[in-house]
DNA sequence: TTGCAAAACGGACCCACGGTCCATATCTTT
DNA sequence: AAAGATATGGACCGTGGGTCCGTTTTGCAA
């Protein structure tokens, strides 16, 4: 695990740099596959070996970027003010939450789908910050009486924000942003309306 | 675009034979990207050369692989008989068609997966298996009185049964193959139940 | 049959890219 | 200031997708 802090000051100094190149380039549209770690070092200014060595892979990289971005977005939803942050009604806030990750996803479309497919071995599920909404978003489903499969259910819920979905809708298709954010959230509205009887009725 | 039949019978045999070698690799279970294009022509016993002229490209192959195996499917969804087939409510349709999407999923883990990552430059929602899958659903969304978007409610639907999802759900969380049959059913029938007033509740 | 062009073969080869290595440069500490 | 520790950067490596091209197979026709 090569990613602890180091305190010299050009190990920090270098650790920024490449950060802030590899955030200028991912914003730079481009599809996200042929920004390769050469480009990002060379962009920063600095040696592959430096980069690796901070970083530990494309992978940690694109992670530490992603996290940088998410932060704000984090602060909000941890003790921001409604309908973001807690105190919330249940059903307000997973649609204020669903909302906001598909805003992130809408305005950071180049870097979540470089994590995303970052794949190599790992799914993205195995990532930490996916792990934290799915967390949240259940812990919060499971405040609402009568919702039963809060898990899988987030997992739905989230899905339905996958980044190369929110880029094919948005790019592909050209449907625009406010647009999107009405449909996602009628569609999270049907699924957290109180139905008729909701387990169960599985024929086989 | 490569990808034309040959008459000829070495050719035809040989790409039998990929084929067979490929579906037969991929089922024996393993990360798929462990799998390379050699590993494929030697287990056939054909050059590189052969197996590239055949499909053009590693995701050719896997789109041809995936075509096959999703041949059943796709006759007893055109043709055959209810709930999957044609002539079947819409409600029962839906809940038959993502149950079968998922099954398949299940089935095909490796493939599957393979086939949603081959992404290079193509994200998943331009192949043209995801297109049928995604236009039947919505025209069968469409038949649903009440329900509006069926555009947007069909990829999410979709969403919620793609590959590494259900790969992590049934790998890395051990849940049964039953019981996530149960829990997207259940999903599925919470978005199509009437519920109380579907577009309009959004606050913002 | 045999002759011959068209088509397919296969594996050596190419190249891009992620990742490593290590001689050298820079820092920090006493 | 000297030494030990740590970071640097770019040459280097392995891997894997994809290509090239001299050789072989095929199918048609004479």
């Amino acid at each position: 695990m090569p990613e602890r802090q180091s305190s010299r000051k050009d190990a920090i100094r270098n650790r920024e740099a490449v950060l802030a190149a590899a955030d200028a380039l991912f914003s730079r549209r481009a599809s996200p596959e042929d920004i390769t770690m050469a480009d990002v070092a060379a962009a920063a200014g600095v040696g592959k070996g430096t980069l690796f060595r901070a970083f530990g892979d494309r992978a940690g990289l694109l992670r530490a970027l992603y996290e940088a971005r998410l932060e704000p977005v984090r602060e909000a939803v941890e003790t921001g003010p409604p309908p973001l942050g807690p105190g919330t009604p249940p059903q307000d806030r997973v649609r204020a939450l669903l909302d906001a990750v598909l805003c992130f996803k809408l305005d950071n479309g180049p870097l979540a789908l470089a994590l995303e497919d970052s794949g190599s071995d790992s799914s993205p599920y195995r990532a930490d910050h996916y792990e934290r909404w799915h967390g949240l978003l259940r812990a919060v489903l499971e405040q609402i009486p009568g919702l039963t499969d809060s898990d899988f259910t987030a997992h739905a819920l989230l899905a339905a924000t996958r980044a190369d979905l929110v880029e094919h809708l948005a790019g592909e298709r050209g449907i625009p942003r406010e647009r999107m954010r009405e449909q996602l959230a009628g569609f999270v509205a049907k699924v957290l309306a109180p139905g008729p009887r909701p387990g169960g009725t599985v024929d086989e």
